[in-house]
DNA sequence: GTGAAAGCGCTAACAA
DNA sequence: TTGTTAGCGCTTTCAC
């Protein structure tokens, strides 16, 4: 690389015959400086291709203003949306952003925070792995109080931030639903039940049998990785037994997609044999035929508030002292469950 | 934020009577450094809980060891896989990541490149934006030297290196294959022809059809954003003329997708009326019905190569000096496109 | 309103 | 094999 030199405060300075600090100040629009100094360095720096040294004012402030993600994967509809959501917000303040994915993988997950650590970032945004058992790595971060905020995946934790939905109305309210269309024996795909989300949205959809007068079938219940694949070799297995399910909660869209077109393969008849739901409302939701029904939630906005609460812990400007903050969702009602009658 | 001091070199070097110089170089597995000396240097900076301060070392080193993505959407399967192509080889080479998106945005990709050019990385990766212009917005990193390398969307420039497939030769193979099922008018979906990916595709649709005495129609092609909505808007507006396509070849899955969804509910057959074919082989291509036929093509091997390349040149350790590298692409056909007789 | 000077933590040329 | 020393470029306290 060549080493073409780079223009410092210096350089500025002696072309302007101040001193580095005037300039230093004059750069960032200090209030003591003289209207017309300001003006000159504005203009010599630029004519002059300054350039500001990240590092030397990290090492200097011992802060960095960049803030660091953790996903668990960033092939989603939901997460892409999340992260531009994140992105506005970091944008507007002037932060600056690294993303790094667990891959669902707890392991992974560690070396990110771990990575994202080394690098100083002046907070965390996360979302859990799959498969995360507890929350020791983060004990770095709570030692140094940087702050964290969860979103979506969240874990209890002393002094953490979370943003999230009601997981366990959503739960209910899919599964109610499924109830009011006639179904009787809802097969539930559901998650790792480490993870909020999914504990959550099988305690809904337990409660929402118990209070229709339907028994819980523990045989109805099949916890999985929610990939398309999983969601196939489970409907396969199922149609070998005589469950004879009527409805099918999946605790997100690719796992509903596939138990479709699996039922379908199988020779049965979505919704009028089994009704499916399914969880995040992805554009594939309307692109299976038929359209699926899914619960849906604010994304972006998840992205942006919780990016902002970031901040503001960071900046020690929380005015408000809460530690959750729940978003509103949406039953999308389409015709994987619209029984006609 | 709690001011815990950090544990620098210097309180290491205190603890073990030794000079900051040589816990530096112990820490790094330095040659020179006595075995011995080394492994004590170690255990005291990991009992002491020392953590390297990277800005420190970037100001004095001038280099970052960073390398910064600019995408144009995250959203896509595909991107998601280059880029876990890209995690695997920095993370392997120690080299830090800073992912942003262009949002399809020219403009934005300005922003993007100018803030990672701010952040000193080390080097670039780029897929450019749907509607960039120019590449004036790179000169900056060309006049410092500051190695690019562009994959899938690239630009011709002196000097950059690109990962691509071939482009021509898929669209010529997709539109090939359609003819061969009997199809005579080829409705191409194309997108924006700044960018080589949608120009060479269409150049390979035209040539195809030019190779099997097929005169082109320019009423056919339709230049848009290849979004579900464009898709499905371009194939209602089709519908409304006396076209009568009997194929659609599609630059990517998306539209292609929407495509089948529009001929389907105007109440033709696919693929029987229309055949279509789509690019990228994105998940969605098993899930719509008849599955799409469509182009892979090996994205997380595109990420590989294109860090490879990449951190090479930042090391000057280039021993060939190629300036494209062209991956293979393959037909994957499924029942979209394929008639029985 | 401006300047002088110290130091953030690390690395590398040079010295021993 | 190890130590000394001089910055990398910036911010900020203190002085004027």
């Amino acid at each position: 690389m060549k080493n073409a030199k780079d223009v410092t405060i210096y350089d500025v300075a002696k072309a302007l015959n101040l001193s580095p600090s005037t300039v230093s100040r004059g750069l960032k629009d200090h209030p003591h400086i003289h209207k017309e100094t300001k003006k000159k360095i504005w203009a010599a720096a630029k004519s002059m291709g300054y350039q500001q040294n990240k590092f030397a004012s990290s090492l200097r402030k011992r802060r960095t203003e960049t803030i660091g993600v953790v996903v668990p994967k960033l092939n989603s509809y939901f997460m892409a949306t999340v992260i531009s959501g994140v992105e506005k917000i970091t944008n507007k303040l002037g932060y600056g952003l690294i993303i790094s994915q667990s891959q669902e993988s707890g392991k992974q997950e560690i070396s990110c925070v771990s990575t994202l650590f080394d690098s100083r970032v002046d907070g965390m945004l996360i979302s859990l792995a799959f498969d995360t058992k507890n929350l020791d790595h983060f004990n770095r971060l709570f030692n140094k109080d940087i702050p964290v905020v969860f979103f979506d995946r969240v874990a209890d934790c002393k002094g953490c931030m979370s943003v999230v939905i009601d997981n366990y109305k959503a739960g209910y309210e899919a599964t109610t639903h499924l109830i009011q269309q006639g179904c009787k024996k809802i097969i539930h795909l559901g998650g790792n039940l480490l993870r909020n989300v999914y504990s959550e949205r099988f305690r809904g959809y337990k409660q929402a049998l118990h209070d229709n007068g339907i028994e819980f079938n523990q045989k109805l219940v099949f916890i999985c990785d929610l990939t398309g694949q999983s969601g196939r070799e489970i409907m396969k297995k199922v149609f070998k037994t005589d469950l004879q399910p009527d409805g099918v909660f999946a605790a997100n869209d690719t796992s509903a997609v596939a138990a479709i077109l699996e039922i379908q393969e199988a020779g049965f008849r979505v919704p009028d044999d089994i009704a499916v739901v399914g969880f995040n409302n992805e554009p594939v939701s309307q692109v299976i035929h038929p359209n699926l029904t899914t619960l849906d939630y604010p994304a972006r906005e998840i992205g942006e508030i919780a990016a902002t609460v970031l901040i503001e812990k960071i900046n020690n400007l929380q005015s408000i002292s809460y530690s959750t903050i729940v978003l509103k969702h949406s039953l999308i009602i389409r015709q994987s469950s619209l029984r006609k009658n």
